[in-house]
DNA sequence: ATTATCTATAGATCTATAGATAATGC
DNA sequence: ATTATCTATAGATCTATAGATAATGC
């Protein structure tokens, strides 16, 4: 059955949007390409008229999420004005990111997969994770440039890590100590 | 070919330390029981002898390497004295580490495989991590008790996901510069 | 408005590989 | 522990078709 082409641009965004949350579910290899189909609402077969495998979707849909992420971030840090860099960590170290890693960051969730990826994958996260540090630095405290950049990359790093140790251990007070002590760590480090 | 006991118990030892570095560089759904089987110079039907299923040879695996995690952390620690804090900080860093991530964290590594699965492995995990923040937070500077702990467990948090941030986008210059930029910010943080 | 063409999707199918089991051997 | 086998599922390909788009005619 035909739909017309601005249906068809709909539905392969809408194809994306689904992988990308699955994917941050489910790991790549944890989701079939008919699974992908099926949420939305499409059947298997049609895949191949849009994607050239799904290595290429995987690719389409990091980059859809990491595009997302620079743009949630920005309308963070516009709301919050001068608190901006304790807002985004705040926000990021929520146990409702924790719990929800299908909407949440690519890094936590997919990071590992995309380690295992190839090159496309690969820049796909870098270029969607310097906005994210760029955003970080204008807003870190400390007096040169130099200085913010490495606290906005750390505190990157450790927003990341917080998340994934959160997410591993299982829901627990453990679990709950992580977010809260790096959150503490993190706002307290020349702020 | 059947084998005595004492054999059979160090082939059993001998699958769960190759799945053990296996896991860690392909993920859980990279690796087949073939595959693991096959690296321990075992032939795939044997498998079931020894393990119930994948699921149990997963968390036979994690347990495995988060045992050996917790005594590769001591020795460094004890070799470097009154720098254990920094010891360990660098040593986890390293390029080295980020390239070869079979023998490295299994936090970095399948973290977001461990979030996926069940409490089995939550729990390997959880009890793999313990060991190590506790020995961060006795070598970690701060007054109370309290300082140290939180200190540990941020740190924790940006070593693991320094790293993973630098296996996702891939050996580059910005590759390094998170974990140089980590590993400064880490060690200025009240050192 | 009619006709011809083009194409996104459905549905069926193919091949490879996975986890797991059963039969066999020593 | 080996070897052979079973069953399920994965990615991918193929064919047919509904129906949108383009070309033509009045």
């Amino acid at each position: 059955m035909r739909v017309s082409r601005a249906k068809a641009a709909e539905n392969r965004e809408r194809v994306i949007a689904a992988a990308g949350a699955l994917f941050r579910e489910k790991g790549f290899g944890g989701v079939s390409v008919a699974d992908v189909m099926k949420a939305a609402d499409l059947t298997h077969g049609g895949f191949y008229g849009q994607f050239e495998s799904k290595d290429d979707l995987v690719a389409e849909a990091c980059r859809q999420a990491g595009t997302q992420a620079a743009a949630n971030w920005q309308r963070t840090a516009a709301v919050a004005g001068d608190d901006a860099y304790a807002a985004l960590l705040m926000r990021y170290l929520r146990p409702r990111h924790r719990d929800e890693p299908g909407q949440g960051c690519i890094f936590a969730a997919l990071g590992a997969d995309a380690a295992r990826s190839g090159p496309v994958v690969h820049d796909a996260f870098a270029d969607g994770l310097k906005p994210l540090i760029d955003l970080l630095e204008r807003h870190a405290p400390g007096r040169t440039r130099a200085a913010r950049r490495r606290k906005a990359v750390a505190a990157m790093a450790g927003l990341v890590g917080a998340l994934l140790l959160a997410r591993a251990i299982g829901k627990s007070e453990f679990s709950d100590e992580i977010l809260d002590a790096t959150r503490r760590e993190l706002l307290a480090a020349g702020g």
